[in-house]
DNA sequence: GTCTATAGGCAGATAGAC
DNA sequence: GTCTATCTGCCTATAGAC
């Protein structure tokens, strides 16, 4: 492994960091070289301007969590282990005191450029979709339990983890992300521990 | 009812729609100022600066929202009409095409002032608080079944209205919310529909 | 209460040297 | 690739006239 990374993708990290962190509209250009100990003119030889910049944000990332999930889906094999292990994902972000990037710029929407607009709805969609096909694997298997349509609780289990990341780092509450994930998850599982008399 | 409200109460209207729809660091008293054709010397007047105004904003919205769950609890008895009802609180925000002032000041959490982050976390803690009381209620009378403390799936609650809120947004998808709700809170209904055979 | 005028700072961005 | 220097514009905020 390099010992130091090549500029674009020092940049990348440290402006995903803050986006997290502080929300598109929250972080500048200024924020970003003081960090990297470059100037602001140095950044733009890399990244043209702070909407590509952002573009270049979201599709790393969405590379990144569509690459996470097909680890999950390689690793584990039943639904309600899949469903466990996409929620660890949030947390690990979560865990890294930062929001998901997509949360983030899902309340700032209406401020962002229209393509980056696009990428945030991709995103969101593309998890729906996953999530969608392994509530449906779990219902045909038995293993998973619950009415309506499975995409519409697939919405509710991204909605449900992207609310409690939301609300968990204004109340610096981790274990009470984990309780919402608990709650959302369990409700869903055939095999409830011993809810009603044997 | 009078024609035209005081100078103050339409900066608080204009601000918190702004607020809603752009975020805390998305909007200006620029854009105040031109919605309600005065300058931007006039809104120092009455609010000192942004992060005054800021406050106001909150402990407007929180003392509304404290009312709102009074009506409630005054309009419906039972525990689950009542957690409809205040779901239905949110599904109104969202319909003005709005995100709930705290969820979007929860994103941008990290760079408010103080004051601001203080109150924020107080809107989350008395939702909580309200939530916990009517679950307690619906689990004494049996109108309500769930698993694990009452606060829990209160904040269950509250972040997947919250996150449903946040992505429903982008997609524009107020049917998604509603599917979220129903979902988030038919499960914790004693008195399931008709889940199994009859 | 609202205005004009302006201060002082930071934003995103560019030109051109090295 | 990175720099210095600079531009333009918007930001929050203030002074002082009306």
């Amino acid at each position: 492994m390099q010992v130091k990374e090549d500029t674009a993708t020092q940049i990348l990290d440290a402006a995903e960091r803050l986006v997290q962190s502080r929300g598109f509209n929250g972080f500048s250009y200024a924020h970003i070289a003081s960090e990297l100990q470059i100037t602001k003119a140095a950044l733009h030889y890399h990244f043209s301007g702070k909407a590509e910049l952002g573009e270049a944000l979201i599709a790393r990332y969405a590379a990144r969590f569509a690459d996470a999930l097909e680890n999950v889906g390689s690793q584990f094999k039943d639904a309600p282990s899949r469903l466990n292990a996409y929620a660890d994902l949030y947390l690990e972000v979560l865990r890294n005191k930062r929001m998901c990037l997509c949360g983030m710029l899902a309340a700032e929407y209406q401020t962002l450029p229209a393509p980056m607009q696009n990428t945030v709805v991709q995103f969101f969609a593309d998890n729906e979709t996953w999530l969608t096909r392994v509530l449906e694997q779990g219902q045909s298997d038995g293993t998973l339990e619950f009415e309506g349509p499975p995409s519409e609780v697939a919405r509710m289990i991204v909605s449900g983890l992207e609310g409690a990341m939301l609300v968990a780092r204004p109340l610096d509450d981790v274990a009470g992300f984990q309780a919402v994930a608990h709650h959302l998850l369990t409700g869903l599982r055939r095999t409830s521990p011993d809810t009603s008399q044997s």
